[in-house]
DNA sequence: TGTTCATTTCGTCACCTTGCGAAATATAGA
DNA sequence: TCTATATTTCGCAAGGTGACGAAATGAACA
């Protein structure tokens, strides 16, 4: 079979038809964010959490971008990724889970990387709140 | 999990997400089609043709209308569905595979459905020609 | 009422997907 | 160079998907 155009649809559609990939999606609306972000907020396994981008990204979805140690992911800029990202994050706006996920991923912005990386969230926002007891 | 919009696109991404319901979704771009016209392009066992209409039903895709022992299914006009749709088969337009689906609904809806449905195309084609072997 | 036939449902099987933890890889920093 | 660690790859188990044929359903027609 010579079906260029229909196996990339269906490799974009498969890669939008999962919870995981679809709250993925939605949180790099608000910008580029390194595995163990989106790890914290799936609360998945590394490992699972990466095949699942991987897939984003054989779907031309979402490109990535090496910073030393910690890869950041994005959505990508193509057109016709443009095109389903806009249906699929469209058709979710205000669905109460991508809504948390939208609120925990501002709170994890503000944490170093290496501290949420290596501790977790909860520890990470401990040491912060150490580190600044009277934040006035 | 209460994710409503969540479920709903994630059932819409995966109905999309399959090569025999994106042709069935690109043939009714032409107006609705019955199963087993829609069974003779895809080649596959009606069973199998069932499921996968009733899949995209499912996810509000596709409707359907009842005429007599026949089923005829269209694309759905929901808003929300035509957005998929639309993306979808933006996706696909001039895939060769497509390209052929369309060119072999064109013949099949010159054919009776009794004939189709019950003889397959060939014995109907031939049929219809053989009533008339001179179409001046 | 009984038959025919388009469609659906059911039972089954093969394959793919998704999850995890362990091991491998690669990069920053000592 | 050596260590620590973020990420990826690998191996495996569990569940879902998609295919078929056989049986069930339901509507037209004799």
């Amino acid at each position: 079979m010579n079906t260029p155009g229909l196996d990339a649809a269906i490799t974009a559609a498969r890669a939008l038809g999962h919870p995981a990939r679809l709250r993925t999606a939605a949180m790099l609306r608000t910008g580029e964010l390194c595995l163990c972000q989106i790890t914290e907020v799936l609360g998945l396994a590394p490992s699972t959490v990466s095949l699942h981008l991987k897939e984003l990204r054989r779907a031309g979805l979402v490109s990535e971008r090496k910073d030393g140690r910690w890869v950041h992911f994005s959505l990508a800029d193509d057109p016709e990724a443009r095109r389903w990202l806009d249906t699929a994050l469209g058709a979710v706006a205000g669905d109460p889970q991508l809504v948390r996920d939208g609120e925990l991923v501002r709170e994890l912005r503000d944490l170093p990387l290496a501290d949420l990386c290596g501790l977790g969230y909860e520890a990470a926002l401990a040491k912060r709140d150490r580190g600044l007891p009277d934040p006035d």
